[in-house]
DNA sequence: CTGCATCACTTAATCGATTTAGTATTGTCG
DNA sequence: CGACAATACTAAATCGATTAAGTGATGCAG
């Protein structure tokens, strides 16, 4: 089954056609210098002896490796969110063959350095993860998913959503529901868009006269923080609706407040700043931003790529791409609309 | 900020330090052939001028890539399971200085060939999974988590969850706790996981005088044909418990349950036989089997290494590991347990 | 017919490391 | 003192491709 073959080199493709090894890679390269027949021959040869050129070697060659490397943080497997955009990222990547490789997260200090890769993609960096600022000292291209927390930092591209049009978005509709006292659960580690999130929020209780009512849960011990957040929300104050930051803590949010007595779509509104699968699974349905986390992968990716080819001249100004985004109504915030 | 200095060369640490490419080689690599004062002055030279190795000539002399790809099956981004396990992966693939690409599934035909690895981690092959068969032509060392399905497939290793005894587990639980007539929805795709649990499940149903109830989901439409066969099955039966084969689906069980106007975990129990974070936050919380996925991830890569680095021959037998796995007991279940 | 360009190739250098085969020096033993 | 071995190196081949430079044959213009 199996083949146990070497795998056939240009070499051997060259000398079976007769030419040699520089007319073989003008044939198979689609250059000038070689007539059109025996471009035929060659082309005929190598695909009879099954010939795929060697990556490593090209690589070496053109000191590329075709590989970008993309980083997840931490802690955050639960957001169905990263995977999508990985998978978003891999199906760009092929487009261009390029190969995407994750970097650990247990990279301690020195082995960092032999990340071997043309590029590299950050995703939702935090301004707590040490690692970040390692890879950027790498010197290499780098695309973040969502902005650098850091003003200090730069990469040479961002991907970012436009966290505080769908923020309002949801305050309004909250407070078009009847629910005019908001509060939000958001996760402790400061990433750009939780802290855009954040700003809106308080720029919207500001022009509603509210006082912003804001929990702080940490990634880690998710249930059990977010729950107590919501017991202290729902005990000593007037809330009548949560936003919660991340897809898990909105269900530990809706199971919280379930417990608590509270009827979620009715007399307590909730909604999510990421969707997940799980938030359309539940009943009631919670209402969430669906950041079409696939095509955010895809753009990062995309715009890697073309600052790659483009090799230009890192200006102090990151290339900036905007993903669209979109509010998704479920039962969580009134029955409204399907 | 970023350096520009093109990389730092062995034939530079040579130069610098008065020896030939040969003898800095020896030196960095630790082998013998040089005096150990000249080791120490070639390694004093190397770490001033910051060199490090070009992975890439490396690859090229030893015809390896340090590459393992990885594939996950298709449309399953809800799960967790995956994001855990990969990460699991590329955590003990970092001990042995591997790194880890991500397997595009769009790869329509010719170009699956250019994937550069040396060795493949097939993550629960689906029999239905056109691509798993052009993987496993390729050739390459082959570890697959949970079995392949299809009995003239064969890999070098597979690690495997043993599904028979939690299955059994939870539908003794169920049986214990009063409810006599369990059912089970799986997905249509036919894995060895599911299609064990299947068995299991029939064989329990046989032991005990029960005839199975089996309902099929489709992956790419989760929640509609979940509740579709979960109104079937609380319509027309005396179903008195439901295992969900994968954690999407408990929940979307639980919902149209709910729904229905059952009490799950006291007129209704269900499990998962996944668990994922989703099933924790929920409530009531989602009695689930902990495959421990990062744990399982790790445990592939392992063998992976093992195999590699043994580079056997090809028995017929693949090299098989076990990984553990555990019930999770939460309310869905009835009270008993926390 | 000479001169010069063009074409279709081939030779050889190159990418950056590893490794084999050789060479000069030193040391040891009989 | 001469033979032989060990040491500490260096020179050169190698991995598999790309590409710059070189060569011989042909064509065409002057």
């Amino acid at each position: 089954m199996a083949q146990k073959h070497p795998p056939v080199t240009l070499k051997q493709v060259a000398e079976t056609a007769q030419v040699s090894r520089a007319a073989a890679s003008f044939a198979l390269s689609g250059k000038p210098g070689v007539s059109e027949a025996t471009r035929q021959r060659v082309l005929q040869i190598a695909s009879e002896l099954g010939y795929s050129p060697n990556q490593t070697a090209q690589n070496l060659r053109s000191s590329r490796t075709g590989i970008i490397a993309v980083y997840l943080p931490e802690n955050v497997s639960t957001l169905s969110y990263y995977m999508e955009a990985t998978f978003g990222i891999v199906d760009e990547a092929e487009l261009s063959n390029l190969t995407v490789t994750l970097v650990p997260h247990t990279s301690t200090n020195a082995p960092i350095a032999r990340l071997n890769a043309d590029g590299l993609l950050i995703l939702d960096p935090a301004r707590e993860d040490a690692i970040v600022d390692r890879l950027l000292a790498l010197g290499l291209p780098v695309v973040t998913g969502e902005a650098l927390p850091d003003p200090n930092q730069s990469a040479a591209g961002q991907v970012i959503s436009d966290h505080r049009r769908t923020t309002c978005e949801i305050l309004d509709h909250f407070h078009s529901a009847g629910a005019h006292f908001p509060a939000i659960i958001t996760p402790v580690e400061r990433m750009a868009w939780s802290m855009s999130i954040e700003d809106s929020y308080i720029d919207w209780c500001q022009r509603h006269n509210v006082t912003p009512r804001i929990e702080h849960t940490s990634m880690d011990e998710l249930t059990e923080t977010t729950k107590f957040s919501t017991r202290k929300l729902l005990e000593d104050g007037s809330t009548d609706a949560i936003l919660a930051l991340t897809d898990g803590s909105a269900l530990a949010v809706a199971a919280q407040a379930s417990e608590h007595g509270r009827h979620i779509g009715k007399d307590l509104l909730i909604a999510a700043a990421v969707d997940s699968p799980a938030l359309s699974y539940v009943d009631p349905g919670v209402t969430a931003v669906d950041l079409n986390p696939r095509d955010f992968g895809r753009r990062c990716m995309n715009l890697l790529v073309r600052i790659l080819d483009s090799k230009r001249a890192p200006t102090d100004e990151p290339l900036t791409e905007y993903a669209p985004t979109a509010v998704i109504y479920r039962a969580s915030t009134g029955a409204g609309n399907s």
